[in-house]
DNA sequence: CTCAGTGCAAACGATTTGCAGGGCC
DNA sequence: GGCCCTGCAAATCGTTTGCACTGAG
């Protein structure tokens, strides 16, 4: 869905790395989607995979999250919606609510940026960690 | 402010580094950090640097940001705000508009965390890049 | 004196990149 | 057949760490 898809080509690697990361729901980082991949396609190479999902989600097919923590994620679903993350085993889930609208009209007034987006992310500690507390 | 104060001694590299950041409002990453220290204390090392960075964002005392982009940013105002970085320059400001506290309510009936904390990131283009664009 | 803290340099982990060969269009 | 894309390995960048020494308490 975009505006340069001139001469992007389709390879094997591409679809594989776009088909996995649609099936999960795990926000997986760039070395577990080469985990997932390399089931399908051992030879691939890990700069292929970072190369394939920075150019997916300069066109918005998936989306690139900067959620903290020291590894980019990334998400299959780029329906718009927010992200949760556990605060002991790092474990990033998605928060469908209804997007803050508001947010950007009173970021708007306190300060001079012309507003594009914004995200926002929780933490906390998912039903796995809680018993260890 | 806080619980584990116990043996933590006050040297000049900590204390420079608190002062300078204290005084600027720009939200310094590691390295503008200890080019700041560094005109105060030419010996210091960007080691401790780091090193005092971690430990008084443990302590609670500065804020460590980790608001996307490659580098961890860090802030020297601890009253509850959120932030806005520009897409062109990087730049990261302070937006204080009053915290959104139904977010987490709502956030809590739609998923199974115990949630602890959120923070919004806005995004956009600032009034110096503006022009350019 | 003692031990937390330091400077320095080497180690590390995530990501990027140069290059030569390979395969989609 | 051109050139986008790949695999591979080396390079880069931010950050961390091991170590012997220093200085705060």
């Amino acid at each position: 869905m975009n505006e340069l898809d001139n001469n992007m080509r389709l390879t094997s690697q591409r679809q594989v790395i776009l088909e996995e990361l649609k099936k999960v729901k795990s926000h997986p980082t760039a070395n577990e989607v080469y985990d997932m991949v390399r089931k399908r396609l051992p030879r691939i190479g890990l700069g292929t995979v970072y190369r394939n999902l920075d150019l997916l989600a300069e066109k918005g097919i998936i989306n690139k999250l900067e959620v903290g923590g020291e590894q980019k994620r990334f998400d299959g679903d780029t329906s718009p919606h927010y992200h949760i993350r556990c605060v002991k085993c790092n474990q990033v889930e998605d928060i469908f609510i209804e997007r803050a609208k508001g947010l950007e009209k009173s970021a708007a007034s306190s300060c001079k940026y012309k507003i594009l987006d914004h995200h926002v992310q929780f933490s906390g500690i998912c039903c796995k960690c809680l018993p260890e507390t």
